[in-house]
DNA sequence: ACCTCAGTCAAACATCTGTTTTATACAACT
DNA sequence: AGTTGTATAAAACAGATGTTTGACTGAGGT
């Protein structure tokens, strides 16, 4: 009965008794709010640490110092907290992209994927959105249920920004595979920045990193980049000029 | 009591009852190992998937069609068990590494970085070894007690002999940043070509890829990674003409 | 025939974890 | 004063999980 009850509540949410405090966007009567605050900010670091699933609502609870039963009531359950930490995440993400582009506005094709690439890096590299993106990479790896949120409003944007400007600057349409590759190539070398126990131990990254480290990162994968994408360019244009396949090799 | 009892086994395995079938590499009396075996198989794939914590000793003897115990019987524990399946991905990945590093021997530096990146793009990508790659992947974003062996291993070679490698093209001392940060970039474009379901869910990666199809993306990174290589060691040296900072872009 | 020991199995154990329950405190409103 | 609704707290619950225990089997050696 108990089980049935729990079941029927997770099926349909709004049956929850409190659903939060007040549903939708009331004031949250007075000066709370503080508890479900720090629990947001707890918890966005703990995921990102260890992942959803090796986080206990107990980690979370003592780290915002809470009650267990804290999460709960102000997000339904864990998920609940989850996927708020993880929408934040992804608003970020979104920012990030949408900077990411304006910064080329009006520029050539090349120039704007270099701008792309250098405000791209300077976020993603930047301390304080390091939480997010470890998050976000954690998603690629271990989806949660959270994932579809992250794809349809955080990645697909970015994805189909730069399938246009790759397209552009390759010379082909954007379903190309040659854009899809090189797509992979540019996003995938960020990735390697974060920080992760292996390269630390490897003796990499000096922990916090200055401004001006971040700096020299983000023009080294421009330069990698840029020269990357025209050699893919140029390598099908001249196997297209002598009618055979691919132009690989010497 | 008991508890005390446990803790003291786990701090001195040797104390454990049997060891597993008689230590060291006895030949184990008779035909069994098969269920040894089984664990191990079913092990490597389960881990892969979903990594050390998300899988239960139950799920892993269910899969292998062995008791609940089999586990701690044959490998002490569940880490013992990780342990071996990690072990093996270590060996296949050092070997990866030395047919990559033959397969340029006598060449150029930029030679023998392609022919590197073609046979370890090959093998990464190979349906066989997806399983181990997925593997390491993880313990880079959440490390077990395993990841030491791997980084001694298996990591350290590989990025010794590209980083000598990459110094060489660039024309600088392996210690140099820019070896490492080329390193990085030729090596993390791989990584986004192992199964994740973000980019399943994109439409990317048709499940099973064909020979020709690994062949493409392996051609993609080398060609892309060349030019990329070049280009930043092309940027420092003019950069070096003029005295100034970098020359980026134009 | 008897013993030994590796291997397997079912059951039990202790712990951890997400969630629920019950109770209490406090503020706002009637 | 009384009611209502929000927030928090302590305890309890139910299920899962790594590990251990004790019994049983069968082959090999004496």
């Amino acid at each position: 009965m108990k089980a049935i009850a729990r079941r029927d509540v997770g099926a349909d949410p709004r049956v929850r008794p409190h659903e939060g405090p007040t549903r939708g966007s009331a004031p949250t009567s007075r000066t709370d709010r503080e508890t479900r605050d720090r629990l947001l900010r707890a918890a966005e670091r703990l995921f990102a640490d260890r992942g959803f699933k090796d986080v206990t609502v107990r980690d979370i609870c003592r780290t915002a110092k809470a009650n267990v039963a804290a999460v709960n009531y102000h997000f339904g359950d864990k998920l609940g907290l989850y996927r708020e930490v993880m929408q934040s995440a992804i608003d970020r993400m979104q920012a990030t992209t949408d900077a990411a582009r304006r910064a080329g506005e009006g520029r050539s094709a090349e120039e704007r994927l270099r701008r792309f690439i250098l405000i791209f890096v300077h976020r993603f590299l930047d301390a304080g959105n390091d939480a997010i993106h470890r998050l976000i990479t954690r998603e690629v790896h271990d989806p949660t249920p959270a994932v579809d949120a992250l794809v349809e409003q955080g990645v697909k944007p970015r994805v189909d920004y730069l399938s246009r400007l790759l397209a552009e600057i390759i010379g082909c349409s954007p379903s190309d595979q040659r854009v899809l590759r090189c797509l992979a190539s540019v996003q995938a070398q960020s990735v390697a920045y974060l920080h992760n126990p292996i390269a630390e131990r490897l003796g990499f990254t000096i922990e916090p990193r200055t401004p001006r480290q971040i700096d020299d990162i983000a023009q080294h994968i421009a330069v990698f980049s840029l020269a990357g994408v025209r050699a893919i360019a140029a390598a099908t244009a001249s196997a297209r000029r002598r009618s055979g396949k691919a132009a690989r090799g010497r």
